[in-house]
DNA sequence: ACCTGAACACCGTTCAAGT
DNA sequence: ACCTGAACACCGTTCAAGT
């Protein structure tokens, strides 16, 4: 309402320099159209990277490309349908090539690291993308299918592989957003009464700043390598 | 706007039944705080358990304190405050006995079940925690101190400690959102292209149908099994 | 079919006024 | 100090009107 006044108040020079607002276009059906839903969502996902999620709400987008909010409701159902187009955007860049020419255990490792670095690419959208179903069609269901049928053909047992491949996921997701997040998130205050806590921080610190390696990706490389070999032992065991 | 007009069109019975709206206190300080940090907080907490996060604005604390929204200022600085509270108020219910008692590796196991439990239960404030930092002074840190502690007198190199606790603390958070998505989430479509992971989700859904576990159970039961049996190979061998 | 313009029903937050 | 009442600056979404 006041957006609307105030924006009714100033229609004047159309100033053009940064100005993402203002439509000058005259209503009614346009000749070509100037909107798509690959073109919604793609901005979509530009913004996140601009802004953060909040970022990239339906007015944010239809300001960004020109257009008034109620235009975008032509070519997507709704914000809910924007953030899963973005989640298909951003994993269907998840390459899984490793399991054509690795053993599954090295090939799981290379696609964990891949699939981590496509969201980490996108921190913002981690939060997102965990709670938003896949829908059944789209190139994410490929994606596992990919990798089922690469542990299948190694021995895996038809029943187990996708509890592994689940729970190598949630890792692989958990540490995107352990990314995402300030390397000092849980940097404790001076006076902390943990003091086994700040040690171990400092002394992590000390170690890490050595080899100029994030928290994260430590963490992230140490885990990786613990779950999969923990894997292998129960997979060779189970033969 | 519409909110205020609508209660002030109808002051009339203050109909008791399930009404939390229309708070009847005249304006000026009452004589007895009727709100405190704490209530907001717990507040918000039974808010999300209920309608889940986005059912916890400060507009619905305040309708179920019977309260105007900006009464709540007085008591947290925004929203942001109360999200990092209910994370506390979670988190703070998280115990550690199991490393007064335990094995090193076995204490971690109970640790990252009770962990994982304590998030499930409130399935709506995971994706948001995982993003919060968390305050360095809080109870969370202690948490972290005591698992510190335990793991570094049973050897642990002091520089490694944190980055091992980091890595199963993204999983635990990873499977804890993995859990709060419904079962269903990647149910394949009767004629997918996938047919390999079409099979493989079959296959583990009568595996499990049979033993009446949860998809998502199973993979952090396997998945904690693995990663903490990956860790304690590496912590043997390099002593 | 696909856009604008206007409105509806929400948000979080600020601030003066009252006790 | 701690509440109400009113307002400000935002949201997502709907819908009639225009081409």
């Amino acid at each position: 309402m006041t957006t609307i006044e105030q924006s009714a108040e100033a229609p004047a020079v159309s100033a053009g320099s940064d100005a993402f607002d203002a439509p000058k276009r005259r209503v009614g059906r346009p000749r070509k159209n100037v909107l798509s839903r690959q073109l919604i969502i793609e901005t979509g996902l530009t913004l996140i990277d601009e802004h953060g999620v909040e970022g990239a709400g339906m007015r944010s987008v239809a300001k960004r490309l020109g257009v008034r909010p109620s235009a975008l409701y032509n070519h997507v159902s709704g914000q809910a349908e924007l953030i899963a187009g973005v989640r298909e955007l951003v994993s269907d860049r998840i390459p899984t090539e490793a399991f054509d020419h690795l053993p599954w255990d090295e090939a799981l490792t290379e696609w964990a690291k891949v699939y981590r670095r496509a969201f980490v690419a996108h921190p913002s959208t981690i939060a997102l993308l965990a709670v938003v179903p896949i829908e059944g069609a789209g190139a994410t269901t490929l994606m596992y299918d990919r990798v089922v049928d690469a542990l299948v053909r190694a021995g895996w047992d038809t029943s187990k592989v996708l509890v592994a491949i689940v729970a190598l996921e949630s890792f692989i997701l958990g540490s995107a957003l352990d990314a995402a997040a300030p390397d000092d998130m849980m940097k404790p205050s001076d006076d902390s009464a943990a003091v086994a806590f700040a040690e171990a921080y400092r002394a992590r610190e000390s170690a890490l700043g050595a080899r100029e390696t994030r928290p994260a990706d430590a963490s992230f490389e140490l885990g990786l390598r613990a779950m999969v070999a923990g894997l292998k032992a129960e997979f060779d065991a189970s033969r």
